[in-house]
DNA sequence: GCCAATTGCGCAATTC
DNA sequence: TGAATTGCGCAATTGG
């Protein structure tokens, strides 16, 4: 109805800025068990607030493989030891140098008595030039990405802010009809009573 | 306010999730959505830029300081040459683990006269015990503070779905109170008319 | 000064 | 193949 002219500017970005909802895909993620890291230390945070997170966000993904799990669980940032080692090379990701191996499967616990040996890795090597063009690149789109999300966040506080106003100037306005209504209501009520003692009739100019 | 009863659990929630506004202290950085970004040409930073690399503190790690110049700028995700140079090994940041060796102390310089020396940083070198009991505890607060963050994204969104919701419902009982309201008021002017023709005396109470 | 919380950044894995 | 996302860790800041 009329309440279109009511939805201001801010409302109307906020909708194009969400033109399909989270995906909510099934994710693939394998959370395999690698660093299970039970930690100890429970920690609250309500299961609750897992699950509209990875719905919302849409999956979680590669990153951390093992993070992946404690998120599912609830159980976020938690002492968590680093997967393959406390602190030499390449615990958590980083790892620039050796490749792009080990952090993600991680098979070193299998295939790599040792250490990890970076060895045979086809080196997209740091140095090559289409390295730096791709890494380049990628930061650029990431930080367009969190640009984007920045506003879209931003957006939506502002879009909440505002329809709580309007909420509130409705619930206003129903305040005024209902009083009036009662009023009408009532007047009606003692005509009626009036007209009924009378049995003439008696009529008000509103 | 009278409003309590009306609001949602989601809102609540919403609510005890921020404290006190976004603060907007004497403000950093970003800070604002702006992005005006001149686009225009300039990106690439000048040399300049360098210069507050280096100083900034205690282990520069390269990263993205210049960056900040940036964005205060308002110019967000632009080509932005890397600041050590374009492609060569542990550029940028990075560099983590694998050996606090290069990036840090980089003993380069000495093959390198026109660069500037980092070194005299106070070294807290990346072996240390304690600095890797920083880094860990900072991991987690980071962990947790993103944590938070997402789950505040998540209630500021669904409060607003909540708020159209409720919007929407609102919306339709004004309707619905219109409505009444103006067939009461046709009942009674029509009974007014009634009255005046009847000669009747018509007056309302209240 | 120390510490937790934030925040921007770049990396790498993954999705689209 | 390339852009877009997203978790992660680092480092600089900020607020206590």
């Amino acid at each position: 109805m009329m309440s279109d002219s009511r939805v201001s500017s801010v409302i109307q970005e906020w909708v194009s800025s969400y033109p399909g909802q989270p995906h909510t895909h099934s994710h693939t993620q394998t959370l395999n068990p690698t660093t299970s890291n039970m930690a100890g230390s429970t920690n609250q945070l309500t299961p609750m607030d897992m699950i509209s997170y990875s719905q919302s966000q849409g999956l979680v993904r590669g990153g951390g493989e093992d993070r992946v799990a404690e998120q599912m669980m609830g159980m976020s940032y938690l002492p968590y030891t680093s997967p393959c080692l406390s602190n030499n090379s390449s615990a958590g990701s980083t790892n620039h140098h050796q490749s792009h191996i080990n952090t993600q499967q991680d098979f070193s616990p299998f295939l790599l008595p040792t250490l990890r040996a970076p060895v045979t890795k086809r080196s997209i090597s740091k140095d090559s030039a289409e390295y730096r063009m791709r890494r380049e690149r990628n930061n650029i789109a990431v930080r367009k990405s969190r640009d984007k999300a920045r506003r879209r966040i931003l957006l939506t506080q502002q879009r909440a802010m505002q329809l709580q106003e309007e909420n509130q100037k409705l619930q206003m306005r129903i305040g005024q009809l209902t009083q009036e209504l009662d009023t009408l209501k009532h007047i009606l009520s003692q005509r009626h009573q009036q007209g009924t003692e009378d049995g003439g009739a008696g009529e008000s100019t509103l």
